[in-house]
RNA sequence: GGGGCGGUAGCUCAGCUGGUUAGAGCACGGGACUCAUAAUCCCUUGGUCGCGGGUUCGAGCCCCGCCCGCCCUACCA
């Protein structure tokens, strides 16, 4: 058999919101964590893409006097591709929901489950507001006065509602109420974090209603295949670019090596769609259901969820064209649990930024080839016999990577970057204690082994630092890069790329001889931080 | 209304199935050092764990009530 494919994907995001630092951030964790697990040797798979049906692409197109299709293929191209270069994101695909392989895709989709009996003709009713043009929930619905005397109006706007019936087609979702619980039971880590888990068990232990899965008041969407009035809903159909970008309905033999998705990642306030209605659709098809769900919390500015209607958003190229696309990726990644929501703020990425980057990292590396550079003419020395400082320094750096890799598999990139961490401390503690420029002095004067001594102390924080560009290439490959680049690793060991995770703690890599250059700083100081 | 989650040092957060003096990072204060991006290393300061009851030999962790914040409660996506 041949090796799973690990397949993650970010939501399909709306093609009509601008893009912000909330679709960046889950795209960027989903970048750390593929990147990682290609690192393992992996085959992987990793998917963004675009939802671009539906009524409001349809008025926004309207609104700008084009065409929808001209309207999202400005958006994607305008805003989505350019937020993907801007965030150094390793997609492997970029999925559109109006690609014709999506197209054909969903309808066999569809047609499937119409064979098999999931799907029935019926009407739905409900309570549409013309004002707000859109329907609004019956709990949502109150009594007018004054004006609206004897008339039924929306509670969240005031507009006036009328109950109106659409005839649609309807997918037999109550079928699968015990079905999913059981399944919940039986997979306790398809749903995370358990906060996720628990709302959406409780969701459907209150019971499931068939779901309307066609619209025919309007047109900008994926045609019913039997029945030519009606286009498919957009939730319903934008799911399937799970499948349908990795070949269901064009390529069978392509789907059946990709899927199941190995994590979904979504943001909470659509983890329902996707652990409830997906799975449901899935199994209703006779199609493996994806291996797990992971819901992540809100960003908070200022206490306040970030979001494309307040004017709160930071944004991704403002930020990163302050810090560089790396400390966009390790802010988000460090400063954040990733399933919780989390504060951030412009003052907290440039504390960050500095101690941690700036002085922690950056200078660590800065000072190592300093002396390297100094002391051995930039040439890297043999390592002589291990002392206990040394032992410490590897057993740390062992330590540490198998956390870290334990944290990538948990989907807890913040536990990551914490046990990574603990290099870059030992590393700068351990180069103050052995005080190197001391022993330098001493070896100029020809005293013992002062020499061998000097030439142990830097080969051991050379390997430390190449650990440390391996394990943070999923998260800041430009700085990893150029890291590897001044070790001079490239020549005797490869491509960064290649340098799997499972081997990286072993000791002694990096041969004497090597070339060692001084590189322009990593992360250098920030002076200016313009107002968020 | 119902359901879910959270409220822990100035800030951002950890605290596993309840167990000795509640932790980390940053910020602040003091000291050491000079290889380095005025960086690094060490030490100190700092908390009625939202409030009020209860269970227990013992509760930040369990139970009840209350206050505050956020999310969900299906056809905008």
């Amino acid at each position: 058999m041949s090796a799973e494919t690990f397949y993650v994907t970010t939501p399909i995001y709306y093609v009509n919101d601008a893009p912000h630092i909330g679709h960046g951030y889950t795209t960027v964790m989903g970048d750390i964590i593929t990147r990682w697990h290609r690192q393992r040797g992996e085959k992987v798979w990793y998917t963004t893409g675009t939802d671009e049906h539906g009524e409001k692409v349809l008025r926004k197109a309207q609104a700008n006097g084009v065409t929808p299709q001209e309207w999202v293929d400005k958006l994607v191209e305008e805003e989505w591709r350019p937020l993907l270069r801007t965030i150094d994101a390793a997609n492997d695909d970029f999925t559109r929901t109006t690609d014709l392989r999506h197209l054909e895709g969903a309808q066999a989709f569809w047609t499937a489950l119409n064979e098999r009996g999931a799907v029935y003709q019926g009407s739905f009713t409900g309570w549409y507001s013309v004002g707000s043009e859109e329907f609004v929930g019956d709990d949502d619905v109150v009594d007018g006065e004054g004006d609206d005397e004897g008339i039924k109006v929306s509670k969240l706007d005031g507009s006036r509602v009328e109950l109106i019936s659409e005839d649609n087609y309807f997918f037999r979702l109550s079928d699968y109420q015990q079905k999913l619980l059981d399944f919940y039971e039986a997979n306790p880590t398809f749903i995370q974090p358990e906060s996720a888990r628990n709302e959406v068990i409780s969701f459907v232990s209150r019971g499931l209603r068939d779901l309307s899965i066609s619209r025919s008041t309007f047109d900008w969407g994926i045609p019913v295949p039997w029945d030519a009035d009606h286009i498919f809903y957009v939730w319903i159909e934008a799911l399937l670019s799970y499948a349908t970008s990795v070949g269901y309905g064009s390529d069978r033999e392509r789907f059946d090596e990709v899927w199941p998705a190995s994590i979904h990642l979504v943001g909470k306030d659509i983890a329902r769609f996707h652990a409830v209605i997906w799975p449901a659709m899935l199994m209703a098809a006779g199609e493996h259901v994806p291996h797990r769900v992971f819901a992540h919390g809100w960003l908070l500015v200022g206490g306040q969820k970030m979001s494309k209607s307040k004017a709160n958003g930071i944004r991704p190229d403002e930020l990163v064209d302050t810090f560089g696309s790396d400390a966009y990726r390790y802010y988000f990644a460090r400063a954040l649990t990733f399933g919780s929501d989390g504060s951030i703020s412009w003052e907290d990425i440039n504390a960050r930024y500095h101690a941690e980057l700036a002085n922690g990292f950056g200078n660590l590396a800065s000072r190592v080839a300093a002396m390297i550079g100094k002391y051995f003419g930039g040439t890297l020395p043999a390592s002589g016999e291990h002392t206990d400082a040394e032992l410490t320094v590897v057993d740390t750096v062992v330590d540490a990577v198998r956390d870290a890799d334990a944290a990538i598999e948990a989907v807890a990139p913040q536990d990551a970057l914490a046990a990574i961490w603990r290099i870059v401390d030992e590393l700068n503690g351990y180069i103050t204690s052995q005080e190197p420029w001391k022993v330098a002095k001493t070896a100029a004067s020809g005293e013992g082994n002062a020499g061998d001594r000097l030439a142990t102390i830097l080969n051991t924080t050379a390997e430390g630092l190449r650990v440390l560009a391996v394990v943070l290439n999923p998260v800041m490959p430009k700085a990893s890069a150029v890291l590897w680049e001044s070790l001079g690793a490239e020549a005797a060991l490869g491509a960064l790329a290649d340098q799997r995770i499972d081997a990286v703690a072993a000791w002694g890599q990096l041969p004497a001889g090597t070339t060692v250059t001084k590189p322009a700083s990593l992360f250098p100081r920030i002076e200016t931080a313009p107002t968020a």
